[in-house]
RNA sequence: GGGGGCGUAGCUCAAUUGGUUAGAGCGCCGGCCUGUCACGCCGGAGGUUGCGAGUUCGAGCCUCGUCGCUCCCGCCA
């Protein structure tokens, strides 16, 4: 009870209502200012700070331990809490009118000298990785941390509320071959096999459904052994669920409520419900993106039927081909540099694009790289379907559907970001629907699930399943916000002989689809009810509520984007002996022969 | 797998065209200081310029390789 480091109060607590009362703080030292005749230290906690006030000459003991003291020691004061004279107030601080005169004061611990700045807001990123318990004291770690457990309870209530039940499922889970690589776990007792940690909880969530849960969800890590992103980790967070007997429209306005629900509580803000939707081809056609950022516009305009009988070389070589001319209109665009093209050009370059053409107005006249190639009607039907004015810039991208409006609809967001801070506080959600089914993949020449394997397509459109597979649409939906994509859900396929249908659609044979998924497909048979969920982003929607710009600000122990920790040096080599005991050995790489010889240590840095 | 940016003192950065002994602020160590609040002032210590080759009379600077951090493309059912 009666611990020397026993608080009465924490360091944001204290203000002139207390004067006079005897109060025990403890925490770090945030900074401490010897004047000589005075001392004043900054305590801080979690909460906030408080100063603490010396006098050396009623306590000369005192003032010789503080002089001792340095920079994130650990103290424990007991002292009086005291008016600071008027002018001294720091308006700063919830504290900043008060100060605790001490009266006992012991060094709970000491600390070195730190590695950098605690206050210091430039310092390296690997470094606050390396350290990051010490970055987590400064002020942006902890208070992100708070607001994820915020927003996480808040998902528990809301779901709870409606009749969910969470639902642990496994870590050590099966390889499967679609989708992501896996991060594999071997087997110490079954030599020369694999555990698969899970990429999601998909087919155990299913499993709950032909199993009765009817309503489940899941905080549930997932893991993906693929190359990272600001906002992509290998391990990460999914609010996970999955109903039973629902269709599309159930789900969204499940997820629109606990959405509704969390942003009141976590952010304090009301959203309008329902959400806006659109769908998959629309987000492509106006947007150039499946996650369209609806915060600005400067939508894509398609000009093809501008120029349809163009003569223009370049133009003509790409409609005669099939593809399409589209542009975005650049308020303020008509000043840009020779470099900021370029630059813009090499980003269109990135998407496939083979070039950016422009064109900008100025006293009603329309110049820019290709103005000459273009008849006035042309320009005129430009002109009127882009509503281009003096001043401004278009930005032509002629090329495939998909590479113009990728091409295009990233250089709207590289423009508007760089064109001031989109606004702040400002939440856009919105649905995009009618996703296809199946994407031809070139390299290995058969149709991928979009999303994945078990999603249902539309009824209207099953029967093109085995004739036309590319224009099947699913009943996939994506919650979308700020132009991040939040999460992705859909109606599952239950009927045994569809999900035979689609795996065929695969090209997955029937003897492959009864090895990996063998449990599902038998599962099916036995009386599985119609369900479909959906999974969200934890890690970004927490990202996005703290106006974070990387998911690796919302996690605690974050991993680099070469999948390491810098704080445990992981992974890392283990003792030979556990390698012995789950059957496995090292292949030397022939690409370093000393390396595989062994002559030089392998060394991260 | 590919492209861009970065790597100099504990930290953040500087160093002219390739040129003498690589500097500054903060931090650290010692001292002074009665109203500070990232206190201030005086003094001191601190460097394998990520690592390895190469070019050169001479490399922090140029070339090649390599490692690390980061952003993006591919990848991410």
């Amino acid at each position: 009870m009666s611990a020397k480091y026993h608080r009465t109060h924490h360091c944001n607590e204290l203000n002139r209502t207390h004067v006079g009362s005897r109060v025990s703080l403890s925490g770090w030292v945030n900074s401490c200012r010897d004047l000589g005749g005075l001392v004043f230290l900054d305590l801080r906690d979690r909460e906030g700070v408080t100063q603490l006030f010396v006098d050396p000459a009623a306590q000369p003991e005192l003032a010789r331990l503080l002089h001792e003291v340095r920079e994130e020691w650990v103290l424990a004061a007991t002292g009086t809490v005291q008016l600071r004279p008027e002018a001294m107030a720091n308006r700063q601080r919830a504290t900043g009118e008060i100060e605790v005169a001490v009266e006992t004061l012991t060094v709970l611990n000491r600390a070195a000298p730190m590695p950098f700045h605690l206050e210091d807001q430039a310092v390296s990123e690997d470094l606050r990785l390396k350290y990051r318990y010490l970055d987590m004291r400064r002020s942006a770690l902890v208070p992100n941390l708070r607001l994820r457990h915020r927003l996480t309870k808040s998902v528990r209530d809301a779901l709870d509320s409606r009749g969910f039940v969470e639902v642990e499922t496994p870590i050590l889970s099966k390889s499967t071959p679609e989708g992501a690589r896996d991060y594999l776990v071997p087997s110490r007792v079954h030599p020369g096999t694999f555990y698969a940690l899970p990429q999601a909880p998909q087919q155990y969530k299913q499993l709950l459904m032909v199993g009765g849960l009817e309503r489940y969800f899941q905080i549930a890590r997932c893991f993906r052994d693929e190359d990272l992103r600001a906002d992509r980790q290998p391990e990460f967070t999914q609010i996970d669920i999955e109903m039973s007997f629902v269709t599309r429209e159930d789900v969204m306005e499940t997820v629109e409520a606990m959405l509704a629900a969390v942003m009141r509580e976590v952010a304090g803000r009301e959203v309008a419900l329902p959400f806006p939707r659109m769908s998959w081809q629309e987000a492509m056609d106006r947007y150039g993106s499946d996650k369209p950022d609806t915060r600005f516009g400067m939508e894509l305009v398609d000009i093809t039927p501008a120029l349809a009988t163009t003569e223009f070389r370049v133009f003509r070589g790409v409609l005669d081909a099939g593809g399409v001319i589209k542009a975005i209109r650049v308020e303020n665009g008509g000043e840009a540099s020779r470099r900021q093209l370029d630059a813009w050009t090499d980003t269109v370059r990135l998407f496939g694009a083979k070039g950016l053409a422009w064109l900008k107005q100025a006293e009603g006249e329309i110049g820019g790289s290709i103005a000459k190639f273009l008849n006035h009607t042309e320009k005129a039907e430009i002109r009127r379907r882009t509503g281009l004015q003096d001043g401004e810039l278009l930005l032509i991208v002629a090329d495939r559907p998909r590479v113009a409006n990728e091409a295009l609809g990233r250089l709207r967001l590289d423009i508007a970001r760089s064109s001031g801070p989109l606004p702040t506080g400002c939440f856009h959600f919105l649905w995009v629907v009618d996703f296809p089914l199946l994407e031809y993949d070139e390299e290995a020449g058969r149709y991928a699930a979009v999303h994945h394997p078990f999603t249902s397509p539309l009824d209207e459109d099953v029967a093109r399943l085995e004739t036309e597979p590319g224009s099947v649409r699913a009943k996939a939906y994506d919650i979308v916000l700020n132009g991040v994509e939040l999460g992705g859900g859909s109606i599952r396929i239950h009927d045994p002989v569809m999900q035979q249908t689609m795996f065929q659609a695969l090209g997955i044979g029937a003897q492959e689809a009864q090895l990996r998924f063998g449990h599902l497909l038998e599962a099916l048979r036995y009386g599985a009810p119609p369900h479909g969920g959906i999974a969200l982003g934890l890690d970004r929607f927490a990202m996005l509520l703290a106006g974070a710009a990387s998911i690796r600000d919302v996690i605690a122990f974050p991993k680099t984007t070469k999948a390491a920790c810098l704080m445990t040096d992981s992974p890392s080599t283990v003792d030979p002996g556990q390698l012995d005991e789950l059957h496995i050995a090292i292949r030397r790489e022939e690409a370093d022969p000393e390396a595989a010889a062994g002559l030089v240590p392998v060394e991260r840095r």
